[in-house]
DNA sequence: ATATTAACTCACTAGAGAGTGAAATGGAGA
DNA sequence: TCTCCATTTCACTCTCTAGTGAGTTAATAT
């Protein structure tokens, strides 16, 4: 097999294998020292959830199998069996890493931002606590960051087990800015706000999806890629609409 | 098999056979004329195309396989190759059946409103006859449609052929709604005007997939299934935000 | 050095899945 | 009635898949 070994050497007799696209040990790692064994694992787990996240954000859980994730990290594919059990704990595994960091962090935004505003948020306030932060780790992330955004906006909509998931991990930060959203429109039906909710989750998720269908229909005008676009008008394109559904009232 | 021949009768030795939920031919038919054989095959395929859509609605296109759909419909899984030839042809026939029908109905919508309002269309106006005509197929169309919305939802958020199938159904529509709202907002950046539609579009989709979430996240006070509630908030909503991103300029 | 344990591959199984071509069935027209 | 044609099933093929258990290799601990 064209993969590598852990001390760097090319495996003998490794014709034909382009395929394998990433390869497990670049360049780099040729130089640098052998790893540790607790290295190791915690190297290759890394690869095969990347590899992983790449294809299952593309193709849904059913379109990848275990073989196609193996060949792109270069190992036998019963390794993934090994590391992860089977193919549906895989999954989990992949969606699981990301979405502590999100839920973690924006948790924190919002916290601070509580704070900063001396309990008198906002309406932009707390959606820009909320959506920014995310969007953030979509534009510096790297491609990890952004397969994963694609895979969580297929889950967001399968009705199988998506809600399920979505629900594990991201259950408090959404509870908490509800929380900030209701004090910010003391007087606004909850209904209303989570309703309200409801529409900035599928706007984000589109946004995260990324199929490149807005590129071709504004014939250019609006990227898929630029989530700073969306960053610039979200929160008070959704504010507006808060502000216009609750004032009904 | 425990199916149900065109004469009406059960076939015999029928026993065990409950996953056949469905059955081709319920009582009632059991009493209707024999029908030609052109109503026959346009029936057989409708059944096909139903449960087809029933199964790609909840578990995609991979995650279903010939053998389930026929087994539901109760026939041979090799008729459905004879109909559809093959998997995804049957999947963009199923989801064709539909799309032309709402595509259609919000293409009149939208020339009504535009010849309604004299050429002097509002944003809310527009967005009403956009979503509100889509919205009340869902409303009142049955399980069909139902399940139909959240296919679309799941095609609208993958990237590997989903752009592309919303493009050759929907991009005439919505770029006839985005001429109603450019002429709503003759002062609005394209751009801005684009972006907003997104935001709309996504919106719709988490709608339409039905997943439950917003059900528990809410505790009870929103519910999945109520469209209508979309129906009173949305078009308001999004029409105050288009508002908010344009004035910027 | 040796024994232990972790990382990884290999050979294999058991089964599913899509699809094909031939056959059976039965209605419809001559 | 006989024949033709559409509908439908059937018997198979070929390939792929997830997963298991045994075996290999090398790092680590003693």
């Amino acid at each position: 097999m064209a993969r590598v070994d852990r001390h760097g050497d090319v495996a003998a007799g490794a014709a034909t294998k382009q395929e394998l696209r990433v390869g497990r040990v670049t360049e780099e790692a040729k130089t640098r020292r052998r790893s540790t064994k607790a290295e190791q694992r915690a190297e290759t787990m890394e690869q095969i959830l990347d590899e992983a996240e790449l294809l299952f954000s593309r193709h849904g859980l059913h379109g990848v199998t275990l073989k196609d994730v193996a060949k792109r990290v270069g190992v036998h594919h019963t390794l993934l069996n090994y590391y992860f059990e089977d193919k549906k704990k895989l999954f989990d595994a992949v969606f699981a890493r990301r979405a502590v960091v999100t839920s973690t962090k924006r948790m924190q935004a919002l916290d601070e931002y509580d704070r900063a505003s001396g309990g008198k948020p906002t309406i932009e306030g707390a959606l820009h606590a909320f959506l920014d932060t995310d969007l953030d780790l979509y534009i510096h992330g790297g491609e990890g960051w952004k397969n994963y955004g694609a895979l969580g906006a297929q889950v967001a909509n399968t009705p199988e087990w998506g809600a399920e998931l979505m629900d594990s991990h991201f259950d408090p930060v959404v509870l908490r800015l509800i929380e900030l959203l209701k004090k910010a429109m003391p007087d606004c039906a909850e209904e209303d706000i989570f309703w309200g909710y409801h529409f900035v989750t599928g706007a984000l998720m589109v946004t995260l999806a990324r199929t490149g269908r807005i590129d071709k229909l504004s014939g250019g005008v609006c990227k898929s890629e630029d989530f700073e676009a969306i960053k610039a008008r979200m929160a008070s394109f959704m504010a507006a609409g808060f502000r216009q559904i609750c004032k009904k009232a």
